[in-house]
DNA sequence: GAACTATACGACCGATCGTGCTATCTTGTC
DNA sequence: GACAAGATAGCACGATCGGTCGTATAGTTC
């Protein structure tokens, strides 16, 4: 539309702000939630004052929409690369799952799966961060689904099998061990959806 | 101690508002969540004053567990007991697992199942709200456990399988399609639950 | 109908919520 | 080193939070 010559940029250490707040607030959402999570208690948790930290967003929500966006960039870095750095078919549908056990017992979040955690929340409150929120999950699903239809080309998985049944049969194996670890934080609640999961698909391939 | 040898006994009125109360908290909290409902909101919800309402309980907490006493009847009088009435064996883990999804389809919980949702929102809150939540949630797999226990001892399930490990599969499978229902609430997400169990115990007996 | 008390209400408390306004630093550019 | 703009803190606001208190009402028992 129109040319803004000047300065807009943002200084340096005011992106290095902005990303800490960013970081702590994606971890923290999944201890006291997207909504309970509060904008005094995130600055006295970074160090900032209240007014500072709310100065990078021009609201609650769109702190809550940044929050999500950076939960989605941690998510992918820890989760979907690593685990679509696999070949094709079994091999990336094995090392989505295994990537997504190990950020759990990682910690990546306090609480768990970001996304697990905050759809609980919000998922009866229609807005753009619900929306936001069910597009990520989306993502997901549809990288399962894309990873199950690789091993169908591969000929490692029945063609006749419906590849969203069992992208959804895989999550719930994934959400469940999600679910069971926050409650009691050990191995055996990943073993559980490891096992379910290679009852699905069969073992991991080596 | 002593003795209150007469009347402590509650108005019948009062044991109304209580109820009242309780029905509405419990269907509420599906969808604001166990902390972020409000006194006051809840007040409104009834038509009632808030100090009104507050009188029936000591602290927001206690609300909360009777709140979670509240739901866990309805859930056990929706969803465990008419389960539980089907013949032991596959036909009573069928049962239990089809009374899930029709509860959600019924509506029973605005938010869907009152457990899942209120799990996600305490699982890092110790106290006796997240013990009480974990009990039920415990009572429930152990229901899930026993029938299929039930179902290998009338040779209908293989006995090789870890009973534990099935019951969380089955479980993963419902608390999946509660997710999917509650996010987009069509057949769909439930049919997908009934699939994936099918694959799990075969399909349902008649 | 009198006496008792569970119930319900309105007013109010201190704390905290999200959100602005303003002044003071800090950083990057010339 | 001056200067503009970005970053942060201080302060205050209206609303709402959980919670308390005194009081009026209505159900129960005799």
């Amino acid at each position: 539309m129109n040319a803004q010559p000047t300065t807009r940029r943002p200084r340096s250490d005011g992106v290095r702000s902005r990303r800490a707040i960013l970081d702590a607030s994606a971890r923290l959402a999944t201890v006291e939630g997207l909504n309970g999570l509060s904008i005094g208690g995130l600055a006295d948790h970074i160090g900032m004052s209240k007014s500072g930290l709310y100065a990078h967003f021009k609201s609650k929500e769109e702190l809550q929409l940044a929050t999500i966006e950076t939960a989605g960039e941690i998510f992918n870095a820890e989760v979907v690369a690593p685990g679509s750095a696999a070949p094709p078919g079994l091999p990336r549908l094995w090392a989505l799952s295994e990537e997504f056990l190990a950020h759990l017992e990682r910690g990546v979040f306090p609480g768990g799966c970001f996304f697990a955690s905050v759809a609980a929340e919000v998922d009866t409150r229609p807005g753009p961060v619900r929306d936001r929120i069910f597009e990520v999950i989306g993502d997901w699903v549809g990288a399962l689904t894309d990873a199950v239809a690789g091993a169908q080309a591969a000929g490692e998985i029945d063609p006749a099998e419906d590849a969203e049944q069992l992208a959804f049969e895989i999550d719930a194996m994934l959400l469940m061990s999600n679910a069971a670890y926050v409650m009691e934080p050990s191995a055996e609640a990943l073993e559980r959806g490891r096992r379910g999961i290679a009852k699905l698909i069969g073992p991991p391939p080596r």
